[in-house]
DNA sequence: TGATCCCGCCAACGG
DNA sequence: CCGTTGGCGGGATCA
């Protein structure tokens, strides 16, 4: 702890210390690439303006995206932290202040110049390439990959909106997913090859490639009646609907659908889809424009909607060529020459793993939460086709899901207030006991999941997925490197779809300074072009084109995987953008064995229940979630939902069995907690993602202990949502003793806040370094791959200090069984972290803690 | 002049 | 009533 609380306050008395230094430091400790393709982004103006980045006005100008490290920024994350509106205010003030320094510092010209940078420099795609320079495309789960908004705007100097552009578009092809308000889960392109597989198969089955076929050998107008025609049949059929689970389109916007159904989501995985389904595997934006009008409304196809939707394939357009999924080219129709995509994403997707994997992994339509989708399409059907909304007990689920979602966003979206709730709520609360099973739940199902998924996918994975075990922070290699044991490869495995992945390799854990992100170098680098410039050019080549923008790009291009230690720096700043990078804990937690046991019991009772009741509802949200699967995604129907179901209750039944096995028992390490901490005020927990892995620690007990560690983050702007879903379950298959589990982020947030923290003596630096040792696959869980022992967490930010808790009794709710995964990104899961309050205190914010619950 | 697509109004939505 | 999301399309910019 010591060490941890001097981390601490050292990042204070550093930050503050002058915002010069604090805005080395943060370079230096993010050294992202990103970091610094975002900085020449946004700072090219600021920059421009400012003068070198250095100084302090500037930096704090900067800021936006990171706000120098001063006392008063500390004081001005916390507050932010505490509440969204005292964060906007600062924003505003922020802002305010940056324009006045910026005007005072430099010329109006500048500005000027700025803005007249424009068009170019402000494009979608470039700002796309600063985003996606900011994070790997293989994330390492065990880092914190959660992305706020607030902080990305601020950080590419951007406003909000044009994030949501570009979020929307990487939602749907589950590169991110949302967990909150506010917040989004990066999950890189670690489940794009399944999306896009599921994609195609979707595309296929919508007859995209015929209306393709026929659409370019119509004259336009011809096309669009046939399209409408064909749509409607389709849409008959029903099929339409299904596919996307979230949205449909056709009968939403008869009802009016919210917009939601006209999402760019879903216009971007059906122009994906058209992709991949047509042979050429060129759709100009006309053609698609047309299909997709159609699919959406047959009637009502109007020039101004057309033109609308060729707006909108733009955007799209520009976030995939950012994404090397496709670039521009021109074909020449009948009609003359015209613009179009051509698809330079990954040609064979069949969906290889997919079968396999479409079971647990998540559709690709539902990029929201799979609880949305779900929701939504429960819950709109019944007017629209699906049918499954028709079942009762769909329909409640789907009500459930979307009341769980609904708090989660709403909910401030930080996460702290779950804490809050957590530590207020007694833990035996049956709030929490619900808690406690549903996460009890979650791990479960997570476990299950990861290990279908490891083995189906591992191999592939793991390559990818950078082993945590490397010790190197930086990076997760691709797995293969890092393979150490094999745990730590089955940890990463991802599971394609999921969002999450179950990490947790005891070794990996990343050192503190580095920032985490660990990139694979190995992988492919898409080398960002320029957005435009891509246009015409190839995508990976060169690109760079001269413009400006081009030059630009090309520095990002490097991005973060390319450079071992900047990805994971960028991403620090990223999560923990500078500014509001507070801390991070470790903790370990150790959970009380009583606790421990009682827990366990409830949970198996409940569990007991629930299988034969089958899954509460809550489960089952969270399953669609964690499943995201469907493959079929039809998310239609019930019978999606069934499976799902079942799934989950296979899954369950086969964790009881381990559990039962399993002793629960978990020794406390015997770390005390403390609630210490916090001196910021309130820690966040980094979600998942932060989690490296775990480590197991041989406690003195003999066991070893996993404790895992936690490392926390502040949140910035609030904005900490732990992120569930990456995490993963290490141990699936907990055997013995302790339970460590790790528990999905929620609920490890939950346990921070309530716990006390313990130090960690191998808090997250010093394990980083030991991880790679493969020590903690050790024994326990033979399965599990991860073994559980610990978990680490990273913090995001270097700056941030971690502390390292323990948890006296870890309530997890499920502690005994299974780690877990959590898929769910969904709030839900949140809600779910059941901690155990007790000591805790940890004052987050004061946020009505209350939603949560109920 | 057509292709692109930035910008930001303003509504939907949820708390 | 407020904040977040995000549809939408005017109109600026680019080629």
């Amino acid at each position: 702890m010591t060490s941890t609380l001097l981390d601490v306050q050292l990042n204070l008395e550093i930050n503050p210390s002058s915002s010069t230094a604090a805005h080395e430091k943060k370079e230096v400790v993010f050294a992202e690439p990103h970091t610094r393709l975002s900085a020449s982004g946004r700072s090219q103006e600021a920059q421009k303006v400012m003068g070198p980045l250095s100084t302090p006005t500037k930096g704090s100008s900067e800021a936006p995206g990171g706000e120098p490290w001063t006392p008063t920024s500390n004081l001005k994350m916390l507050i932010s932290a505490a509440s969204p509106e005292i964060r906007n205010r600062e924003k505003e003030k922020n802002i305010a202040d940056e324009t006045e320094n910026s005007s005072q510092d430099t010329e109006h010209g500048e500005e000027a110049e700025r803005l007249q940078l424009s068009r170019k420099e402000k494009s979608l795609g470039l700002l796309c390439h600063k985003f996606l320079a900011r994070y790997p495309d293989y994330p390492n789960p065990a880092v914190n990959n959660d992305i706020c908004l607030d902080d990305v705007a601020v950080e590419l100097n951007v406003e909000r909106r044009r994030i949501y552009d570009i979020m929307n578009v990487l939602e749907s092809l589950n590169m991110v997913s949302r967990l909150a308000k506010n917040r989004y889960t990066w999950h890189g392109r670690a489940q794009l090859a399944h999306t896009l597989a599921l994609l195609q198969r979707e595309g296929e089955k919508h007859h995209y490639s015929q209306q393709i076929q026929q659409i370019r050998q119509r004259p336009a107008e011809d096309v669009l009646e046939m399209e409408g025609e064909e749509k409607e049949n389709e849409d008959t059929d029903g099929e339409i609907t299904l596919r996307e689970p979230g949205f449909s389109e056709t009968s939403v916007d008869a009802k009016g659908a919210s917009r939601k159904d006209k999402s760019l989501r879903v216009m971007s995985q059906k122009f994906v889809m058209l992709f991949l389904v047509s042979s050429p595997r060129v759709v100009s934006l006309e053609n698609a424009a047309r299909i997709l009008i159609g699919e959406d409304q047959v009637v009502d196809q109007d020039k101004s909607k057309f033109k609308t939707k060729i707006r909108r394939l733009y955007d799209i357009s520009n976030v995939l060529s950012s994404l090397k999924l496709i670039k521009k080219v021109h074909v020449t129709e009948e009609r003359g020459r015209k613009p179009a995509f051509k698809w330079t994403g990954p040609e064979n997707l069949s969906l290889q793993g997919l079968q396999v994997e479409a079971s647990s992994c998540p559709r690709p339509l539902e990029s929201r939460s799979s609880v949305d989708n779900c929701a939504k399409n429960l819950f709109c059907s019944p007017s629209t086709k699906r049918g499954f909304t028709r079942h009762h007990s769909l329909v409640k689920l789907a009500k459930s899901i979307q009341d769980d979602r609904r708090k989660i966003n709403s909910a401030p979206s930080s996460p702290v207030k779950i804490i809050s709730d957590a530590v207020t709520g007694s833990f035996y609360t049956s709030k929490m006991d619900h808690l406690a099973e549903i996460c009890k739940m979650q791990l479960d199902q997570q476990a299950v999941n990861v290990q279908k998924l490891s083995d189906l996918k591992e191999a592939a994975h793991l390559q990818q997925k950078s082993s945590v075990s490397s010790p190197i922070p930086p990076a997760m290699t691709p797995g293969v490197e890092a393979l150490c044991p094999q745990t730590v490869q089955l940890s990463f495995a991802p599971p394609p779809c999921c969002s999450f992945v179950p990490v947790l390799v005891p070794q990996a854990v990343y050192v503190s300074h580095t920032p985490v992100r660990p990139r694979p170098v190995a992988r492919p680098l898409p080398s960002s072009t320029a957005v435009r410039s891509m246009t015409f050019e190839s995508p990976r080549g060169a690109n760079t084109k001269a413009s400006p923008a081009s030059v630009t790009v090309t520095g990002q291009r490097r991005r973060p995987g390319y450079e071992p230690a900047s990805p994971a720096l960028k991403r620090t700043c990223l999560e923990g953008s500078p500014a509001k990078i507070k801390r991070t804990e470790t903790n370990s937690k150790s959970l009380s064995p009583k606790l421990c046991e009682i827990l366990q019991a409830r949970l198996k009772d409940r569990r007991g229940a629930l299988n034969s009741s089958r899954a509460s509802v809550r489960a089952l949200h969270l399953e669609p979630e964690f499943k995201q699967k469907n493959p079929h995604n039809n998310p239609d129907t019930v019978e999606h939902s069934m499976e799902l179901q079942y799934f989950l209750e296979t899954e369950e039944r086969e964790e009881k069995v381990q559990n039962q096995t399993t002793p629960t028992v978990q020794e406390s390490t015997g770390h005390t907690n403390t609630e210490t901490l916090i001196p910021t005020g309130y820690l966040i927990p980094i979600s998942q993602q932060s989690l490296l892995g775990f480590k197991e620690t041989p406690t003195s007990n003999g066991e070893t202990n996993k404790t895992p560690t936690y490392i926390y983050r502040t949140p910035t702007a609030g904005s900490i949502t732990p992120s569930p879903q990456e995490f993963t379950p290490s141990p699936l298959p907990v055997h013995h003793s302790t339970h460590r589990v790790s528990p999905n982020p929620s609920i490890l947030n939950f346990t921070l806040q309530n716990l006390a923290l313990i130090h960690n003596p191998h808090s997250t630096t010093h394990t980083a370094p030991e991880q790679p040792s493969p020590v903690p696959c050790t024994h326990t869980h033979a399965h599990t791959p991860i073994q559980t022992h610990g978990m680490i967490f990273i913090k995001p930010v270097s700056p941030l200090t971690l502390i390292s808790l323990q948890q006296p009794t870890l309530t997890t709710p499920k502690s005994g069984s299974a780690p877990q995964q959590c898929f769910f990104h969904t709030p839900v899961s949140t809600m779910v972290t059941p901690t155990p309050s007790k000591s805790l205190y940890i004052p987050q914010r004061k946020l009505d803690v209350s939603s949560e619950e109920h």
